[in-house]
DNA sequence: AACCAGGACGTGA
DNA sequence: TCACGTCATGGT
């Protein structure tokens, strides 16, 4: 228990719980980004199949792509009622894919959210595991942890392109360090909380989103060095 | 006007 | 395993 625990509670209390997805129910509240802030500190979240669905179909249309993009994307497939497996299993994939167009790579995404909601649809009521979903196309280990962490609440540590570089450049992990050692050192050093999991991703993308973008990877972090 | 964003896949060493 | 090219829109 050592620096990533400090980190932690620096950035919590800098930048106060996020409240990350679902999204559609809460889009009233306006943080400030500008963006639509949504339900910080509500940890009951996903309530239904469908914000639970929302949740997973988020992770994949965010894959390298900006949330205020997949924002867009969302409300689209929303206002096509796409929000729902049987729905999103049978439209039209043209107009899925002009639906999704914000949030770019449309082409492969479609296909990716086609057969996701194949699988959602054959899991019913269990909850799958991290190897199930890596075994669906389209699914790798970054978006797998998403998707049990916020729709599932498994603790499963969520790493991203961010949380290596904010973390390699504190001086924290080695900058040879793979998706896995990078997970496991996280959850090796943190309580095993889905809170402290969900909010600790989320400050990371925040924090690292102001001063750890490439362009910005050299200048000294103000709140943590 | 390049550069990058809440990555994953296919290919070739 | 690992490095590299590819996918695509929209903000800065």
């Amino acid at each position: 228990m050592c620096q990533i625990n400090q980190i932690y509670n620096k950035l919590l209390d800098h930048y106060g719980a996020q409240g990350w997805w679902p999204l559609l129910d809460y889009q009233k509240n306006i943080n400030d980004d500008g963006l639509w802030g949504y339900h910080p500190d509500d940890y009951s979240l996903p309530k239904t199949k469908i914000q639970r669905f929302e949740v997973c179909i988020g992770a994949i249309l965010t894959q390298n792509t900006a949330w205020k993009n997949v924002q867009k994307a969302l409300i689209n497939l929303k206002k096509l009622n796409a929000i729902k497996p049987d729905t999103l299993k049978k439209i039209d994939i043209e107009k899925l894919k002009k639906a999704i167009t914000p949030a770019g790579y449309y082409n492969q995404k479609s296909k990716k959210l086609k057969i996701f909601a194949d699988f959602f649809i054959s899991v019913k009521n269990k909850i799958p595991t991290r190897n199930d979903l890596l075994s669906v196309w389209g699914i790798g280990p970054e978006t797998a942890d998403s998707i049990l962490l916020y729709a599932y609440k498994k603790p499963e540590f969520v790493v991203d392109a961010y949380t290596k570089r904010m973390f390699t450049n504190l001086g924290l992990i080695d900058d040879n360090y793979n998706y896995e050692k990078i997970k496991s050192f996280f959850e090796e050093n943190l309580k095993n909380d889905i809170i402290v999991y969900q909010e600790y991703h989320a400050l990371i993308v925040k924090h690292a989103g102001i001063y750890y973008r490439k362009k910005t990877n050299t200048c000294k972090d103000p709140l943590l060095s």
